[in-house]
DNA sequence: TTCGAATCGGATAGCGCTATCCTACGCAAC
DNA sequence: GTTGCGTAGGATAGCGCTATCCGATTCGAA
């Protein structure tokens, strides 16, 4: 009996290998047609008759076939990633973005690729290699500012993408997201509202939409005759409680008479809350806390904090869904989607 | 003069697609050897001439070469991601874990696939279903406790896999974390220590870890002869700030001889101390408070939280690089990598 | 009727890599 | 010599899919 490899006759095909994943090809075999025919019948490309289509998908179902992502990357030279970049995961305001993308993109067949920049645009391209080297059908990328590197890849790659937490009405970009600058407004106008008059802007980390805001605070401020450029408070380390803490007590130090701290985000706003506390200082009689975003947690605080709720879980479902209809290949405008904001009025304000 | 897809002789070989990539073949043409030697040279698989490496990696480096994923994955039946299962993105926990994960191996070549499984046993064991079609090179999830079919898939897909966060000493898998147990009754033997007797235990979402505590607490609380059911509480809904705060005016209104109540993570126990401020109840005076993970913000809180410090940063490095060790072939012991824990001891107790 | 156009199944040839087998060569043992 | 064996480069054949070209058939318009 001849031996497993046994190959006395060289002309004799070898044996293939055996992987035990089914195949086009016993799809095709168990329908009665050909690979080709089962590959467009179950992606549901070109017209193919209604009749071999409910055969092949019995067959297939039948058979428990499920498509090969790297057979089929390579052979289209697109595989069924979407890549998303994101600053953090620690940051829940990211967390809700990328579940929210996730619960569109996976029931469409799409496997998320998560990349992590830091806030740090080398990282960010570098990332995106990486990324692109996967022939992703979708890109998902955290606001409008990137390398020159960042953009010209996103551009000659082809792949189809959208922007998400900024607008841009230059028509020449998909995005999904809000006005930062108009929240930043609206936050100020509502301290101004409730008499506040010397209303400080404190924030950390210094990304893009964080210093949209502040525009938007000064622009406010100005509106009502009450800018001031020792109002502002910038910080370039990462937001952190303990950063948000510290910034409550020095900005109270050295600046007496501001009655009111707009926060760039909750953490940070949180962190003042307890410092607040810790220090005896009366939130909002001897100064009112506001911050962004609305983070869990912002609500149990004691007082509770008044914030800007942002729609980010609906930005990453719009984000997706847009995406899908660009990697669909259907024509869509590039009309920047606004999903608005609301400032949430508690009581550290 | 012809136009591009003029094709007069049917005989003539089509024009390759111009995919404007840098194949091996352009780096075998390059460096003067066959296909197959630049694969084995740039991989370090079998031996090849040092001198010939070396071309090669010139060339490669020359022209840009980086391999497709989608090719080397298709050819080998394995391609360089590894898939990630956790619970969920929204506790720091896991964030940290997950960072630490692609530290360690995004400058190894992999990329990290992440699943979210909710605590959904079901979920989980569909997510691998979907990862384990990418034909990942090695597998990370949490804990042991795995439905029948996701066991099966792990064992079958013969993909090496790390489990994180508790330990086996079977020798049957590989773990790396700590003793969720060891750790629980740690808190314990502090808070008796500190002079506290009656020790509730309050929890939520009732994962096998968050009972493993349960069980350490009650093992303590035996140890001390003071164990009493009626101080455990425990709660199916997901953990989250508000629940903490609920639960612990709960816990004092029904049982007011409680004097310290251990909550199985920080997020309650933090929901815990800001349900205190409001309700006037004094921490630890009358009631002590303890948590568990010291996430960021616990330090912060008023008074501080005490807590467990758990290394879960360390963790994800550790198992990352077993993982690597795995996936490179070697023989790995199977032996339960203990990285400890750490009572941090601050005001709430 | 005739011809162009539209429709739809199939044959063929890769996508860019790696597994596998093969062979040439050098060296030591007998 | 010759046999044996280890070493290292190369030829060949896929991995499982899809792009592309073909051709048979149908149909409406001229």
């Amino acid at each position: 009996m001849p031996r497993e490899n046994d190959r006395t006759d060289p002309a004799a095909p070898r044996r293939p290998r055996a992987t035990g994943r089914v195949t086009l090809q016993d799809v095709a075999a168990a329908a009665g047609v050909s690979p080709i025919t089962v590959s467009r019948a179950l992606r549901g490309e070109r017209a193919v008759d209604p009749q071999l289509v409910q055969r092949v998908e019995a067959a297939a179902k039948r058979l428990g076939y499920v498509p090969d992502p790297a057979a089929r990357a390579l052979a289209s030279a697109r595989s069924h990633h979407v890549a998303v970049l994101i600053p953090l995961l620690s940051n829940a305001l990211f967390v809700d973005l990328l579940e929210a993308v996730q619960r569109v993109l996976r029931p469409a067949g799409y496997q998320t690729l998560i990349g992590i920049t830091h806030y740090d645009r080398a990282e960010e391209e570098q990332l995106l290699r990486e990324q692109l080297l996967h022939r992703p059908s979708g890109l998902i990328v955290t606001g409008l500012d990137h390398s020159e590197g960042t953009q010209r890849l996103i551009d000659d790659s082809g792949v189809p993408c959208v922007h998400v937490m900024e607008l841009d009405a230059s028509g020449r970009r998909y995005t999904v997201g809000f006005s930062q600058a108009d929240a930043g407004a609206a936050l100020v106008d509502a301290l101004w509202a409730a008499g506040h008059r010397r209303i400080a802007f404190a924030a950390a980390q210094l990304d893009p939409r964080t210093l949209q805001r502040r525009d938007g605070w000064r622009a406010a401020l100005e509106r009502h005759g009450a800018f001031d450029p020792t109002l502002e408070w910038l910080h370039p380390a990462p937001s952190s409680m303990a950063l948000g803490g510290h910034l409550f007590e020095q900005i109270l130090g050295v600046r007496p008479s501001i009655d009111a701290i707009f926060f760039c985000n909750d953490d940070l706003a949180q962190g003042a809350l307890l410092a607040a506390q810790r220090l005896r200082v009366k939130v909002p009689q001897r100064v009112a806390v506001a911050g962004f975003n609305d983070l869990t947690g912002s609500e149990q605080m004691h007082p509770a904090l008044t914030t800007v709720r942002t729609p980010r879980a609906a930005i990453g479902e719009e984000a997706a869904r847009l995406l899908l209809r660009c990697m669909r290949g259907e024509a869509v405008a590039a009309t920047p989607i606004d999903l608005g904001f609301e400032v949430v009025w508690r009581q550290s304000a």
